[in-house]
DNA sequence: TGACATTAGATGTTATAACACCTATATTCC
DNA sequence: GGAATATAGGTGTTATAACATCTAATGTCA
């Protein structure tokens, strides 16, 4: 028998409401995909955040984008997108160019090595996607799609 | 039309799979929901975490737990929660005491103070996951955990 | 046009997370 | 019984997150 989440962790009085069963488990689930996504990537000497703003500059090419469009973008919250970026550009991952136009913008963009480095990632990505999801059914990860899209979006 | 997450963090390519599809929901929605619940409890001076462990300390009066216990019972990784402990026992939430029989154990408890303020947060946690996730049917939420809880275990 | 508000971004500081390593006690097994 | 191992927890240090505040550039509108 599959474990819930009660016995996970080693919890003894059942969940005071559906609604909170619910959102422990996304929150779990969550916590479980990510640790483990991040330690994949640790190797390579990026954090997931970091795998994520290279993912996002990579698509945003030729152009780039500044800060706040890299900080809208990205799966959480980041309060410092600042630094992030400036240890990005330490590594050797992004450039930045204050722009001519508006000069209150940096334009961020991709460098040759965060390119080759994000390009050299899909294979593993794409492959710990599967082992962490491959067990369920395509109609199942739909089902699962749609409903927490509908959490994230209360009519 | 509810906005789908390629709209909502303003991608431009469609998702390599349906794994990613489903691991970058699960993720995105958790963010979403910790982080309003963290806004949340700011006003009383704790973080998530901490309420966490004042949640399963109540729960293991009156005997307690010891630091590896606490640890284990959390939603997500701490490898450092001696000094989570520390920080909880200077604000006088939790008492801590070494074992007579083990004496590499050191016990962990809830105090009044932690007690009155876990309790009394209470009702606007309900309040909070009804709010985030009231507005699913019983089915759905039924559904949702079902689908988590097999993603968090792979056959 | 000039005062005021807004926006983009940077910086200073503190709190927390992460990691490696260390100490004390208990257990194992010859 | 005693060396080797395992377990619980603590400490030192670095990296990152979080928050408040600051500066510069742009937009707004009387």
């Amino acid at each position: 028998m599959t474990p819930d989440l009660k016995q996970e962790i080693h919890q003894k009085k059942p969940f005071k409401s559906l609604h909170q069963e619910a959102q422990l488990n996304i929150v779990r689930t969550s916590n479980l995909l990510v640790d483990s996504f991040e330690q994949m990537l640790k190797p390579y000497g990026i954090t997931g955040t970091q795998y994520n703003v290279l993912r996002i500059l990579r698509g945003a090419e030729p152009e780039g984008l500044c800060r706040n469009e890299v900080r809208e973008r990205l799966l959480n919250r980041m309060p410092d997108a600042t630094r992030l970026l400036d240890r990005m550009e330490e590594g050797g991952l992004v450039t930045r160019a204050r722009s001519g136009e508006d000069r209150r913008l940096v334009t961020t963009r991709i460098t040759k090595k965060g390119r080759h480095l994000v390009d050299s990632l899909d294979e593993v990505v794409e492959k710990k996607h599967r082992q962490q999801l491959g067990h369920l059914t395509e109609q199942q990860l739909r089902t699962l799609i749609k409903l927490l899209t509908q959490v994230r979006n209360p009519d």
